[in-house]
DNA sequence: TTGAAAGCGCTAACAT
DNA sequence: ATGTTAGCGCTTTCAA
């Protein structure tokens, strides 16, 4: 900034209040001044800037790690910051060490109060917010606190898709649930129990069992519910890397899927789409999560008065996991089935 | 920071040497400053230290938005960085303004020579590389400079996908190309003319037109194409973007893919397989381009001496868009067939 | 082994 | 209208 200050002929201060707009200076001198600024390429730094004036016009959003989930967020919030002036930075916090909780609040300790003008946290367990610094949470791990948030609506999501499994002519059901400490996948069993519950289909609990939400946890839980004796027909799995996996592990049974089994997951992430079968799946609106969580983060900095809960709806999302429950006797070869019984 | 020197009874300076494990501290005293940081939730702003100290170990992945292409990079980049002790910080510097030349300049002169350590620049178009700041560029848009570049073999790429639908018997291939000052878009359209000299089939230059690697302007060209009289029976699109706007224009026709038109893309993001038909495409390995453009980053300011020019192989991903070529009448009904000849 | 103090690049209050 | 100057939170000599 002494290089444009010297080249302009003018003082620190006066560049500063040119790059910031403010009042009094002459019209000439600015315009000297920009020009200069154009030559050298200058551009203010972020560090300094923000360690001095607490305002950058940067929002943040914070991740755990930048998987499918949190991509996906990232697109529609890029979308919905264009033409506000602001510019996104994205952190990742996690440090590899998956399990490693506080990432959030260590990210937010290192980039609020400088940096960024507010946050967006992605998937947080816990958030003790500062004193007028703004943070929105996207799918909080335990609830709305009172926390500005945006979720979908995890429990119509869990019906959903019971019921679609249901309608399937399905009932030995199973469920490879998220962590119990997780408020989505405490609501997603509690959608799957409700769903049975309506259709008179009693819960077989020993297939009910946690999976945790990531591919590898899931693939042990999967392999329990699999090689039990008799085994579900169908599997809601907490979300699309659980359902993937559940695949995944039963091919390697010489299980087919849907033939032998059908999955249906739950968030709808690209990936889903891309697996052998396509995962039949329940959406949640990632990219609009994302966008109307920076919309409500700009308002709370804008001092807009608004609604400070958004839960947006799940939809079924048919593809190829799934198919109508037969007895095995079916799907065997048409010539070695036994004589037909008329059912 | 003065609030954890207070509480464990020490200097400002004391408490930083405990942070950065400078040597010089007793050990009882390292203690009891850890202790305080751990009550206190104390977390060195990132601002303020890389103001002072050059040094945050934090990388910067700089993309203009967050769109598939770069999120895809983001994935790879992720897994990559666990473990090294690195944090990632993706920033998007694009104001909305897509066609804004020059946001990879400012967003480095703002971020670099403070806060991050070295950056991934994504799909730059110039950069003019600070002394001692360590860049490295994927798919750069003028080619490999001097500068470390990661990118995939798009020249092989676009040989592939024109020999897949020569392989169809396709021969009215159209294509639509890139921005001819891009160098990746120079490159696939020149393996599509190679391509078909190569096959001895002349190229028809009213099927070879620019659409600039986006869903808008692909649109208008996909539409000039399919409106010649004499319209291609395949369309090499530049990108999937591109394709994915070709299909979407061929379906308000009236024309129907892959019956009527076979549409090949390029880069295989995720949203390629979401589209219907499912688009066959060439993919270029994007997350493990994330990987080894961090990787290689990591090395540069590691001062590894290795190899600075990384280029992936791509490979051709059949899906559902493309089928053999068929005569019009071939097309028709069986019933209103004109009588076989044989052919 | 510890602390005092200078200064990183910038902004804002205050002087001129 | 412009310039001087005091910090923002931190690291790093250098002195004690």
């Amino acid at each position: 900034m002494s290089d444009v200050a010297r080249a302009a002929g003018v003082s620190l201060a006066t560049v500063s209040k040119v790059i910031n707009g403010r009042y009094g200076v002459a019209q000439a001198t600015v315009e000297r001044v920009q020009q200069v600024i154009q030559e050298l390429g200058y551009e203010v730094s972020l560090g300094a800037q923000s360690l001095r004036s607490h305002r950058t016009n940067v929002l943040g959003i914070l991740v755990a790690e930048f998987e499918p989930f949190s991509t996906e967020l990232l697109k529609g919030a890029s979308r919905e910051v264009a033409g506000t002036g602001y510019q996104l930075l994205a952190y990742s916090g996690g440090d590899g060490d998956v399990a490693a909780i506080g990432w959030e609040r260590r990210s937010l300790a290192r980039l609020s109060g400088s940096l960024i003008d507010g946050a967006v946290i992605v998937t947080p367990t816990v958030v003790e917010t500062k004193q007028g610094f703004h943070v929105v949470a996207v799918d909080p791990h335990t609830g709305p606190s009172g926390l500005p948030t945006v979720d979908s609506d995890n429990f119509a999501g869990a019906v959903l898709a019971t019921n679609y499994l249901l309608s399937l002519g399905h009932r030995r059901i199973g469920h490879i649930s998220g962590r119990p400490d997780l408020e989505s996948a405490r609501l997603r069993e509690a959608g799957f129990r409700k769903a049975m519950a309506d259709a008179d289909v009693p819960v077989d609990e020993s297939l009910v069992r946690v999976g945790g939400f990531r591919i590898e946890s899931a693939a042990g839980t999967a392999a329990e519910l699999l090689t039990l004796a008799d085994r579900p027909t169908a599997v809601f799995a907490g979300n699309d890397l659980s359902a993937i996996s559940t695949i995944d592990v039963a091919r390697n049974m010489g299980i087919t899927v849907p033939d032998d089994l059908s999955v249906i997951g739950f968030d709808n992430v690209p990936e889903s789409a891309l697996v052998n079968p396509p995962l039949t799946t329940i959406m949640q609106p990632l990219q609009r999560m994302g966008a109307e969580a920076l919309r409500l983060l700009i308002d709370l900095i804008g001092g807009v008065d608004r609604d400070t809960h958004i839960r947006l709806p799940t939809e079924l999302v048919v593809r190829a996991s799934c198919r109508p429950y037969a007895p095995a006797w079916r799907r065997l070869p048409l010539s070695t089935r036994p004589a037909s019984t008329g059912d």
